[in-house]
DNA sequence: ATGAAAGCGCTAACAG
DNA sequence: CTGTTAGCGCTTTCAT
């Protein structure tokens, strides 16, 4: 540790000044402080303008833990994500969503008390929930990622606390919830592979307990048939890639439509060591238009949904919960399909 | 907004116990509650399990805010990032570090609270950190990206609070700071480079008002001055890329040196945009090893810097910053050049 | 329109 | 070892 000199060791932390030095200052008492910078009626206008004055040479703001405790709320909210540390990375939901989460925050007094969780699966996050819950940290949460039967929206419910749901809790909770129209970029997906041509189109997803990845499923089988095609291989990477990845080959494939870019381009790289080439033997289409797709030989065919806007929604509608207010229209994107060079008509 | 039902509707919202309530329950009085759930002495064991227990029973933890206000402290580090919503989504540096600072986190009881500005530069965060820690929502912060007289060094200092600087503060302040070696990344490519043969070696920097990046710069003269070769084109990106990237091409160099991936990618398109070859016509360096490295075509030659590490590191010196410990030893792994296809001998 | 006073839930002196 | 008491800084009735 570099340590030139350091203002921890003398006793350097002034007192703080308190609403009651600028009561003082300004000749009033503190309540008519907190009525003032609070914009409430019953402080005269000049003498509102003389409190704003003395506050401000002062230097002082409102103490956020005192005002807490009063108030009862923290004026912060949750966001708790499971991810494994190279998931993280190239995951492109997470940042996204989060900076569309800040970019609401920014214009609100809310602050975001964010928590990552090193292991993926709703089950790891629980205890995160309940710590933050029960000790009053955090006036509600947004939640992500639902997964089939995920258990922290039971565990939310008997906590009380307003969440929003980003995504489609199945089954259905009490709690509200958006979401985008994700899955029909999968239908995208398909009619493009269609239209090429592809009559035997797989589908390789990430873990199934996800609602998400079920749902870009079940898009896929209603395509598939609407095509008037058979439904082709469908295997689902929980954890380790191997076995989904052979699964979908055994199907013998001329397509795959996988659920995010990673999945597509590790089957890419499996495809090669089998010395069939992309897209000449297999068309494959991603899913996010990470950076990766776009960059990546070949460029991957991939599905564009905008998280960010996803992210400011499900936070103005948080934040209007919590303040009693009723939830805010809001209007998504739908999602676009990015037609690079990972597709292209069969060879067979 | 989908809302079968909502828990909001129906006055859910009980009221939590409070300390008073376990006290009531195991017979004792609120401050013996308050000694036993903080492990300290003066309560009998059998008293502890007692209370230990009725908490449990009642599903009872200590309020944060109350806590926060009679201790004066909030339990929480801030870390404010100044990103444009593109740079944050290809930032390695960012998912890297925010994951090592999680990971400390997660065994402490403090939370992190993380405010995203969607402008770069340090001061556009000013305000964040002024509102910050004016209201006492965080006990101390975390500063990344330190910039040549960065601004939120005096306000910090003024502010009083305890800082760990992730990087090295120029001019000096009286932040305690670490850093890791990641210009000896730079070196590592130049010698890289040189062994390859190459003499006229080019460097292209980020923002030049990063202090990292002026220290990469400074390396790079040093390893081109030790190679018995002149220094080659220098140019920075300050925003836009064009002039930039004219800087370096007007040099005429066979090898460039750069300061981040998305940098190296961007020469990469412009030198296909002339029509030159890489790494045939100009070998290319990045650095971070992010995912584009390997992923791109050319595969990128980059520098990889354990970024989680850094801020775990970082992070633990805060937490023992704000219990009033000695700063904890730490060692951060050296920098390793991956060498991939963007980089060969030149062939002039 | 303004001030006094009572908490919010907890911690930390202080007695007992 | 245990209980009582006084705040922490603010908001919010309730008088004035």
């Amino acid at each position: 540790m570099n340590r030139p000199t350091s203002v921890f060791d003398e006793g350097y932390r002034r007192r703080r000044p308190t609403i009651a030095d600028v009561a003082r200052r300004a000749g009033v008492s503190p309540a008519a402080v907190s009525f003032a910078v609070n914009g409430r009626p019953g402080v005269g206008e000049q003498t509102r303008t003389r409190i704003l004055e003395a506050a401000e040479e002062l230097g002082w703001r409102p103490s956020a833990s005192a005002r807490a405790l009063t108030e009862a709320r923290a004026r912060t909210i949750g966001l708790i994500l499971a991810r494994n540390a190279e998931e993280l990375e190239v995951d492109s939901f997470f940042v996204r969503f989060l900076s569309g989460v800040e970019r609401v925050l920014a214009h609100a007094e809310y602050a975001l008390l964010l928590q990552l969780i090193a292991q993926a699966g709703a089950v790891n996050t629980l205890g995160a929930y309940e710590r933050l819950a029960a000790s009053g940290r955090v006036d509600g949460f947004l939640i992500t990622d639902p997964e089939l039967g995920d258990p922290r929206f039971e565990l939310l419910e008997s906590a009380g606390l307003p969440v929003i749901v980003a995504g489609r809790p199945d089954p259905p909770s009490r709690f509200p919830w958006l979401e985008t129209d994700h899955d029909l970029g999968a239908v995208l997906a398909i009619e493009h592979l269609v239209a090429l041509g592809h009559e035997r189109i797989a589908f390789l997803g990430g873990p199934e307990a996800y609602e998400h990845v079920q749902r870009r499923l079940a898009r896929w089988r209603d395509a598939i048939a609407a095509a008037g095609l058979e439904s082709g291989p469908v295997a689902f990477a929980n954890g380790e890639l191997g076995a989904a990845v052979a699964g979908v080959f055994a199907g013998d494939p001329t397509a795959v439509v996988c659920t995010s870019d990673t999945l597509a381009l590790a089957l890419v790289s499996a495809a090669r060591a089998r010395r069939m080439s992309v897209p000449g033997d297999l068309s494959v289409t991603g899913f996010d238009d990470s950076l990766l797709a776009a960059l990546s030989s070949p460029a991957l065919t991939s599905v564009r949904v905008d998280y960010a806007e996803f992210g400011s929604a499900a936070t103005a509608a948080l934040l209007a919960a919590l303040n009693g207010e009723p939830a805010p229209p809001y209007d998504l994107s739908p999602p676009v399909l990015e037609v690079r060079a990972s597709t292209s008509p069969p060879s067979r």
